[in-house]
DNA sequence: ACCTGTTTGAAATGTACGTTTGAATCACTG
DNA sequence: CAGTGATTCAAACGTACATTTCAAACAGGT
């Protein structure tokens, strides 16, 4: 089997499970059975290496959002928010057909990215799929005329906030679900449960007084 | 000035802004002016002195969360989404007054502390203050009778992504808003945009067919 | 001023890391 | 089958880390 494949499939599950900067360049060698210098020979350095990790999704992933917000934006609009945000329903769910559990450990990966070193995978996506996700801020905004640019902005970034701390600590809370629920819940479950709570929050009217009485409130 | 304020102030500001494990004690004695075995002197060890600096903070925080919690359960019930929410509020920003931009710091800790070491602060907060956390849940249940327990959570895990996610990345969403929008948003302003955000999200309805047509479905 | 316990200091220890090196091995072509 | 470029390998390199050590400095009480 390639060198290359074995790196990077046992560089994304130990990514996926313990962050970019606890896995060390050995746990991924051993867990690939290929040589410690492989690595840097193959991908020059660990944070091309990581960069790597991410792409092979990107890539797949991100063409195919980009072709669903096209669809969507190409029929009449206002669409409803959670029939935008369905749409990343199914290009997600079919990362499972580019890697096993693929889904799961691509959405790990993005919670580690953004929270393990920070600012860097934000940049990454916005200067590599700038393009496509301002289709889907497009798409947002239409369908809620009511919100300013700003408060979708930080909505928007909450959403992102739910999404990757869920991912990051999914099999921790997995865990918690299953013993305290008796509640087995996968990846697709988790997904089936964020749409409403997002939606509704995106949606969510703007409040000008929700600040307790003696807090000066300073939002623009 | 003692010796081990310098290392929590100090260490607590390293650990805000870079994160648990990137931050060496090193880089925390050099920029507390100590030399750098007082820290394993007085704390014992990194870990614990990664305890201290969290504790300083929940040991004011959480007894006042319960008492307002134990103030709300008094009063007649049911109380409004954002009314419970509100309570945080006063608490978090009188951590002003137990440090210069404690309420900041302390949320860019719990972000950094969710995320970086996976499990551990959860379990520790959780050991702790788990009555406390227990009062708030009891009220959202009341304030949410429609919504089964586990429905309500991973909506309330689904919140504390978006808050500890914001809160971690806070300098980097500032700068944008501020570039993007001209909006100088500070801890306040951030709070204020998430209380009525997360009240909308937490409440909404439970839908039951959010997937797309072909996805099955395992939610129980 | 002297003892005693506490705190600080400079230096060293041992470990783990990412990366580099150069020889050995492989895979393929002429 | 000789030769050549790509790949693998064991070993080493330099750096950074948390932690330990032990002597020096300090503080307060008698």
């Amino acid at each position: 089997m390639n060198t290359q494949l074995k790196i990077l499939d046992a560089a994304q599950n130990l990514f996926a499970e313990a962050g970019f900067n606890d896995t060390s360049l050995r746990q991924i060698t051993t867990k690939a059975e290929v040589n410690l210098a492989s690595v840097n020979y193959h991908f020059g350095s660990k944070k091309e290496l990581i960069q790597a990790v991410l792409q092979r999704y990107l890539q797949v992933l991100m063409p195919r959002l980009d072709h669903e917000f096209d669809q969507l934006l190409a029929k009449t609009q206002p669409h409803s928010l959670p029939d935008i945000l369905a749409v990343f329903v199914k290009p997600l769910l079919e990362l499972n057909h580019v890697q096993r559990k693929g889904t799961r450990t691509f959405l790990q990966l993005l919670g580690r990215g953004y929270t393990d070193v920070q600012g860097h995978l934000r940049w990454f996506i916005n200067h590599h799929y700038g393009q496509t996700l301002d289709k889907f801020v497009l798409l947002v905004q239409q369908s809620c005329p009511h919100l300013p640019a700003s408060v979708l902005f930080w909505r928007l970034h909450f959403s992102l906030g739910s999404i990757v701390f869920t991912m990051a600590s999914n099999d921790a809370l997995a865990e918690i679900a299953l013993a305290d629920f008796n509640e087995s819940v996968d990846i697709e479950g988790v997904i089936a449960r964020l749409i409403p709570y997002l939606a509704a929050a995106i949606a969510a009217p703007v409040l000008t007084n929700v600040m307790p009485t003696g807090v000066t409130q300073t939002v623009a």
